[in-house]
DNA sequence: GAACTTATGTTTTTT
DNA sequence: ACATAAGTTC
């Protein structure tokens, strides 16, 4: 009928042009769920006549809204894509609370308080009170209550009392901070549209992504978003539902079906995704929970490569049969798969630890989603924080986070003081040190002399900063110009650099992507300044705000709303993905692993819904095409003995594994292709490859997880204490000593001695033989000098005197800032035509960049850094993923050259 | 007494 | 990597 229609099955059809107003798609992973709501959303549009303006799409991460958009621009176009309204639940709520607040008296400014101010407030509360409870078990209580709009009363403990109090305090504080957390925007939202319905009398169709995750406010706020034609379709499946610790309700799906009686059900049961054998597995692991009621699912692929569920001595040993594996498997299929195909998939973000570690000894690209954010780094927390006080002044924490940023003298107990002066007045920090730095008030607080110049400094820059973001004469002060006039007036780099003199490069290179982030948002709002603008209506009025200003708001929300810095090609292509299960729904990579599958881990041992927990199991693994590798480690990485997880121990679950990775050849290579849907290599290109490996199976390690090689004990207290001074990146600890001995041995390959001077890592015999040799000599070597093991001798020289040059180039480079000289905001960079002015700061970038990665990569650096130096221009390179691997290895740098002299 | 250093203990999942 | 607590210096 219609190109979006094209590849579709009966069912997704059906789906995509019912003429239902409400319809429910409920299907297992990997039936194209997301694919049939896209094309019922272009059906809407160019079948049905829809405006797009007047469909609201939401989904529950960034990630799945961007994906979306670029589904639906490729059906529709871009033109009609971009008047859509598709964002998260938060994102789109909070549109109509900045279009709209103020029929329910919410201020224009409203900030976003994320987490981490979330938590600031609490403590704060907590501490003043000395109450008793955890900061963030308040938080989720809080947000418990808030989620599930109806307050449950039971008898009133003092606890009960203790947690209302704190309640009913956080909420004064955000009020007087002008911030709402994210179950504000939606709650508030959601009142919003109960009182004026008129905000959203034009919509026409509500479309949600993954609704087993919409909590009961979500839902509320969907029914009032339908209000007007009542026509929604949703997409789901109650066995991915993982977000129950959110408040996620699975039983909206029953709720909608009986307050929209004409619901549509529609299933669909086919997977494309996973091989037969694959989805067996996983089938095996949901249907475990006896209350699910069992649905039909088939494969549509061949049954392929049995999963596998390995046994291994350690953790350490887990993260280096990993990497062994992903290059084993890369190799035997003669490049059927590169580093993008592989993911690895975690209970928690804590888990990457050592994994990141051997990926970066062993040299292979990977990138970590989830878990450390870009955001939270301090250096770019700094930044925020500044233009957070700059948007809005009365954000009292991003105000006491950085008031003292680089140190203007104020001390920790004169910013909590005039903090807590502030909340007994019920006014807001800024208004106190503005008051005070203008000698127009005298706060009760005591401030030296050398404080209060702080503050007068800390004034000025945020009155100057405010001044040009208001004033509308000057053509355009964007968000981009604001941050660097913050990074001028702090001198910032100066800042960085006293701080952090190890690792400043890293950190600069974080600035310089804050940078690059501010200059998307200023262009992107030249380009298309309708982008997310609700239509008008009529009957209620729209409150404006100015160009800038909306600019810099729209910017921090998308920061605080964020978990992701982007997802560009540049930054995924070729690079192994580790993320945390919660975090790759949605998702799907050609070889999934799962490792620390023990019990406490998966589930987890915090966890109160063994049924969830299986579920997060289940989702995992189905992320899986071709290749599917759970494992599990005798012994956690704290040295604990561990109990492989119980949703993987009986006897018929054993059945659907193998106790080993498979034998790869041409045949199964064939198999993985077809799946894949690429072209096999033929049999004389593996052959070919796989020469160049010495072990062509998974037999490094035993099959029942018991140490092997008890004659390299000595060899394996080095490879313990070399692992645990990585996972605490390069900190020494008296600890370690006495760890030693409980740490199960480490390959050789992992002792970085072999792999370093690599560019293609592999297994070979030459590898794991001189592993073993060069990690005895550094044994012996330690017990006279001590030296950071890592390195062989000769390298050690080499890099000792190229760091030495490059430091001489450090200092001789005379301070970063002169490169951006010409972009200094003085009175003529207002002048300037901004995109030019843009050209000019990407050149001096760039040629500051290049200074950097001479500094930061000397020569025998580069070799383990698989793709350190950019091709494209430095500028549009993100190095937070290489954050662990730079860390670690300039740590030891310094840590020996220091022990040298 | 305030600001800075150093040692030690901890980490579920997300908007 | 972060936060806190104890110890040190001005």
């Amino acid at each position: 009928m219609d190109e979006f229609l094209d590849g579709l099955n009966p069912q997704q059809k059906c789906a995509v042009t019912s003429a239902s107003s409400v319809v429910q798609v409920l299907a297992p992973p990997g039936s194209g769920k997301t694919k049939t709501l896209t094309a019922r959303v272009a059906y809407l549009i160019s079948k049905q006549g829809y405006k797009p303006w007047n469909i609201i799409v939401c989904t529950f991460t960034i990630k799945a809204a961007r994906e979306m958009k670029e589904r639906i621009r490729s059906l529709v176009g871009d033109k009609l894509e971009a008047k859509l309204h598709l964002g998260t639940f938060h994102s789109v709520a909070r549109r109509y609370l900045v279009t709209y607040g103020h029929y329910i008296g919410i201020d224009k400014n409203f900030g976003i308080a994320d987490s981490s101010d979330t938590i600031a407030i609490l403590k704060r509360i907590i501490k003043r009170r000395a109450y008793q409870t955890e900061p963030s078990v308040a938080r989720s209580r809080i947000s418990r209550c808030k989620a599930q709009s109806e307050d449950v009363k039971p008898a009133k403990t003092t606890e009960q009392q203790e947690f209302e109090s704190l309640f009913e305090e956080y909420e004064e504080t955000l009020a007087t901070s002008n911030l709402l957390d994210y179950d504000d925007l939606l709650l508030r939202c959601a009142d919003l549209l109960r009182q004026r319905p008129a905000c959203v009398s034009n919509v026409e169709a509500v479309l949600i992504d993954e609704f087993q995750d919409t909590n009961h406010v979500q839902y509320d706020l969907m029914t009032l978003f339908a209000q007007s034609k009542s026509h929604i379709t949703i997409v789901g499946d109650p066995d991915q539902s993982i977000y129950g610790f959110r408040s996620a309700e699975v039983k909206n799906l029953k709720r909608m079906q009986i307050r929209y009686p004409d619901t549509q059900v529609i299933l669909l049961e086919e997977n494309y995704r996973s091989s037969g054998a694959i989805l067996a597995s996983a089938i095996e692991v949901i249907e475990q929970d006896e209350a699910r009621p069992k649905k039909p699912v088939s494969a549509t692929h061949g049954p392929g490569v049995c999963p596998v569920l390995r046994k291994l001595p350690s953790a350490q040993a887990e993260a280096s049969w990993i990497v062994a594996e992903i290059e084993r498997a890369r190799t035997c299929t003669g490049d059927l798969l590169n580093h993008s195909d592989f993911a690895i998939l975690l209970r928690s973000a804590s888990l990457s630890r050592l994994i990141e570690s051997a990926m970066g000894k062993a040299g292979v690209p990977y990138r970590m989603v989830g878990g450390h954010k870009f955001f939270d780094r301090h250096e770019i927390k700094v930044i925020l924080n500044y233009l957070r006080v700059t948007s809005q002044p009365d954000n009292n924490d991003a105000v006491a986070q950085v008031i003292n940023v680089p140190s203007r003298k104020i001390g920790e107990v004169t910013v909590k003081g005039l903090l807590e002066e502030a909340e007994e007045k019920k006014c807001s920090l800024w208004s106190l040190v503005l008051g005070a730095a203008q000698g127009k008030l005298k706060p009760k607080t005591k401030i030296s002399t050398q404080a209060m110049k702080g503050m007068e400094t800390f004034a000025n820059l945020i009155l100057t900063a405010q001044k040009k973001m208001s004033a509308s004469d000057q053509e355009d002060f964007s968000v981009f110009d604001l941050v660097w006039l913050v990074l001028k007036r702090l001198s910032f780099e100066d800042y960085l650099k006293r701080s952090y003199p190890e690792d400043i490069e890293t950190r600069w290179a974080n600035v310089r992507e804050l940078i690059m982030l501010a200059g998307d948002c200023s262009t992107q709002r030249t380009d298309d300044p309708s982008d997310e603008a609700l239509p008008p209506i009529e009957g209620v009025e729209q409150r404006q705000v100015s160009d800038a200003e909306d600019s810099l708001a729209k910017f921090l929300a998308n920061v605080a709303l964020s978990t992701e810095v982007r997802n560009d090609e540049e930054n995924q292509s070729h690079k192994v993905t580790i993320s945390t299960i919660h975090a790759a729904k949605g998702l799907e990579w050609p070889v999934v692993f799962i490792p620390a599958t023990y019990e406490g881990s998966i589930p987890h041992s915090r966890a109160d819904d063994d049924d969830e927990e299986r579920r997060l199991l289940y989702v995992g693994m189905t992320r899986a095409q071709a290749l599917l590798y759970l494992s599990c480690p005798s012994r956690e990485s704290s040295g604990s003995e561990s109990k492989l997880s119980h949703f993987l121990s009986s006897r018929t679950m054993s059945r659907y594994f193998d106790i080993k990775g498979p034998s790869i050849g041409f045949s199964v290579t064939q198999d993985l292709a077809r799946i894949l849907r690429r072209t096999c290599p033929t049999d004389a290109i593996i052959q070919t490859r796989k020469n160049s490996l010495s072990r062509h199976d998974d037999d490094y390690f035993s099959y029942d997880g018991e140490e092997t090689n008890p004659e390299n004990s000595t060899w394996d207290q080095t490879g313990a204490r070399h692992a645990s001074r990585q996972t605490n990146g390069g900190f020494k600890r008296r600890k370690v000593e006495d760890n030693r001995s409980e740490r199960g041995p480490m390959p050789g390959f992992t002792s970085g001695v072999t792999i370093l001077n690599q560019q293609n890592y592999s297994i070979s015999n030459t590898t794991l033989s001189t592993g073993f040799v060069s990690a005895s000599s550094i044994r012996v070597q330690e017990t006279q000098s001590a030296p950071e093991p890592g390195f062989a001798p000769a390298e050690r020289k080499a890099q000792i005197t190229a760091k030495k040059t490059a430091k001489k180039e450090a200092s001789a480079q005379g301070g970063l800032m002169k490169y951006f000289a010409p972009k200094a905001p003085g009175p003529s960079a207002a002048k300037t035509p901004a995109d030019e002015e843009s050209r000019a700061i990407d050149s001096a970038m760039s040629a500051a960049s290049k200074q950097f990665e001479n500094v930061e990569m000397p020569e025998p650096l580069q070799e383990i850094t698989n793709e350190a130096q950019p091709k494209k221009p430095p500028l549009s390179v993100n190095y937070t993923g290489h954050k662990v691997r730079t860390l670690g290895v300039r740590r030891s740098l310094h840590g020996w050259s220091a022990r040298q002299k």
